[in-house]
DNA sequence: TCTCTGCTTGACGTTTACGTAAAGGTAAAG
DNA sequence: CTTTACCTTTACGTAAACGTCAAGCAGAGA
């Protein structure tokens, strides 16, 4: 036994409740809210919660998806998706028919947004000639 | 006094609420929701409904804007600010002003967008090579 | 005239995503 | 030892976006 290399650093800083929300720019309830929806589940200590670094990539990966308009449960789909366990071709071709999915619907998602940015340009050129035309 | 002139066609389509919900796939609740709120204002015939070109085109509007995640109060100021009257400079460039707004908005969520998709890719491509590398 | 179909207006119900007390545990500071 | 600052759970409240009856009008056809 030769113990731990310390060439592998370990990831073990840690944040309250409070810290994390400050910190992405939300409540306190709702963190505890994604955690009963189980978008998140932080270490207890005791009675109180402890937020590692999985816990803070998990939350800018909803707040993101949410910045998106997903719904929370939806989220909670995707987000497992990415720590599904993949051992086994089925498992792993699973995932892969998930990802279509997904892809499928941000690029519907996409194009939306751009037809939603070329009638916002369209609509400032107009606006534009207009102001210019004016006496 | 020539009377009109049969070049300009003038478009007098109309549809009832069942057509319209029908051809956009949501129900008559939605539709009347959505007038309720101001979203749009068909026609009265008598008690009904009357839903003209004009109407579809707003129903598009508030759809994509609700695939996109928006919500219907917001959506209602992006349709007003299409159509509010821009015959002044000063209104012009409230307009204008408006129009910036709502591009750093669509701005963000693509680039959110780009980013949802960038992960995703590098998640298949990571699930193919697993794949690959199986027995 | 009766009935059927489709439209109308309420009005209460439901889901999502939290907000907002209420009531209490715990640990450090004074 | 008490106050203060955070943390906890429980639970009711709320706004948005419709769903879902209920009850009634209105024109078309048998």
């Amino acid at each position: 036994m030769i113990g731990r290399m310390t060439s592998a650093p370990v990831d073990d800083a840690t944040w309250t409740i409070a810290e994390i929300a400050d910190e992405f720019g939300v409540t306190h309830r709702t963190v505890r809210h994604y955690e009963e929806l189980g978008l998140i589940s932080p270490e207890r200590r005791g009675t109180s919660r402890i937020y590692h670094r999985r816990d803070r990539t998990r939350l800018a990966l909803i707040l993101r998806g949410k910045r998106l308009g997903f719904p929370l449960e939806e989220i909670r789909t995707i987000i497992d998706l990415y720590d599904t366990p993949r051992g086994k071709a089925s498992q792993l071709r699973y995932v892969l028919a998930q990802i279509d999915e997904r892809r499928a619907d941000l690029e519907q998602r996409r194009r939306d947004l751009e037809d939603a940015l070329v009638e916002l340009d369209a609509f400032e050129t107009r606006c534009r000639a207009d102001l210019d035309r004016l006496p």
